[in-house]
DNA sequence: TATTGTTATACTCTATAACTATA
DNA sequence: TATAGTTATAGAGTATAACAATA
C-alpha cells in the first residue's frame, strides 16, 4: 500500500477516525430516513427496536431490553409508542402470565424493508470512493479491532 | 475468492460494521470515563463541548454552537452545566456587548488532559491486534470514505 | 422469594419560539 | 432590521426505584 500515513498512527487518531466517520455515517442516514416521505419518523432508536423484533418474529420485553442492551422501562415507551403508530402489537404469552409478546404488524414489515432500500442506496453512495477489495479490507479490519460479538447493532447516535 | 471475507461485501454491511464498531467503541471510553475517578461527570457531549473551547483558547458562544453542531439554546445549557462545575467561565466580548466569551478554566484543563490520558489508554487496549501498518490502512480507508465533498449526495428514488 | 412489566420520577441532549439588549 | 444570548417549553432516549401480578 501507499504509506504516507505511514509515518504515525497512535491508536487514539485512529479511534477518532473510527467515531468521526460513523458520526458523518450516521447523519447521513438520519437525514435519509427523516427527509424521504416515510409515514413515521422511524428514529434510529425506534428503528432499532422494529429490527430487533423482526429479526426473533417474536419476543419477550425483557428479552428485548437485554437484546437492545437498554432497561426494562425503556422498553416499555419504545413498545407504547410504536404500538400507537401501530407499528406493533403486545400479546400475552400463553406459556407465562407475567410476559408479553412483541410482534410486528404489516406496516411495519413493509416500513422496514422500505428503510432497508433507502439504506443500500446511501450505503452505496458513501462508498462510492472505495473498491470492492477496500470494502472487504475495511471490514476485516474492523472485525480484528475488537471482541464486541456481544454488543447490539445500532443506528443512533 | 480465496478468503472468507472477499465473496461479497455490500455497502451495506461495511457500514453496518462500522457503526457497530463504534457504538462499541463510545460504549467502552464511555465505561472508563464514568468507572474512573474523575471528579465529574464529563460525558461525550460535555466534554465535546471543553474540547472545541480548548481548541479556541476563547471562543463566543455562538461560534462554539456552529462548531459543535448545535443550537444557540444548547450551547446555553451546556455552559451553565459547566459553568456552575467551575470548568469554564463567561466573559462579556469586548468588542460587542451582545457577545459572551467562553474560557476554560485551570480545572477543566486539568481534566481533560486525564480524560485524554484514560482515551490513550483505553484505545491502546482496543487496538492491540491491529499492527502499526493494519491501523494506517484504517485510517487511510476512512479517511477516503469520508472524503464527503466529492459524494454526490442525491439519495433520490 | 424472584421475575415481568408498569407507574412514577428524573436526568441529559436536543429543538423551536418568543423575548432582551445591543448593533 | 438583524444578531447574541436567554427564558420558556417540549420531546426523545435513557435510568432507578417502588409496586402489582404471577411464577
Amino acid at each position: 500500500m501507499t504509506n504516507h500515513h505511514s509515518a504515525k498512527s497512535p491508536a487514539i487518531d485512529v479511534i477518532h477516525a473510527l467515531i468521526k466517520t460513523s458520526h458523518y455515517i450516521q447523519r447521513e442516514f438520519d437525514a435519509q430516513l427523516t427527509n424521504h416521505d416515510m409515514p413515521f419518523q422511524l428514529s434510529g432508536p425506534r428503528l432499532r427496536v422494529l429490527l430487533a423484533v423482526s429479526e426473533e418474529g417474536e419476543i419477550r420485553m425483557s428479552e428485548l431490553a437485554s437484546k437492545l442492551g437498554v432497561k426494562a422501562r425503556t422498553v416499555t415507551d419504545f413498545v407504547d409508542a410504536l404500538e400507537k403508530d401501530q407499528l406493533l402489537v403486545r400479546l400475552p404469552d400463553p406459556k407465562d402470565r407475567r410476559a408479553t409478546l412483541i410482534q410486528l404488524t404489516e406496516m411495519a414489515q413493509v416500513q422496514i424493508q422500505k428503510v432497508h432500500c433507502l439504506q443500500e442506496e446511501a450505503a452505496e453512495a458513501l462508498l462510492t470512493n472505495l473498491s470492492e477489495e477496500q470494502r472487504n479490507e475495511l471490514i476485516e479490519l474492523l472485525g480484528n479491532l475488537a471482541n464486541y460479538q456481544n454488543v447490539p447493532c445500532s443506528f443512533e447516535e
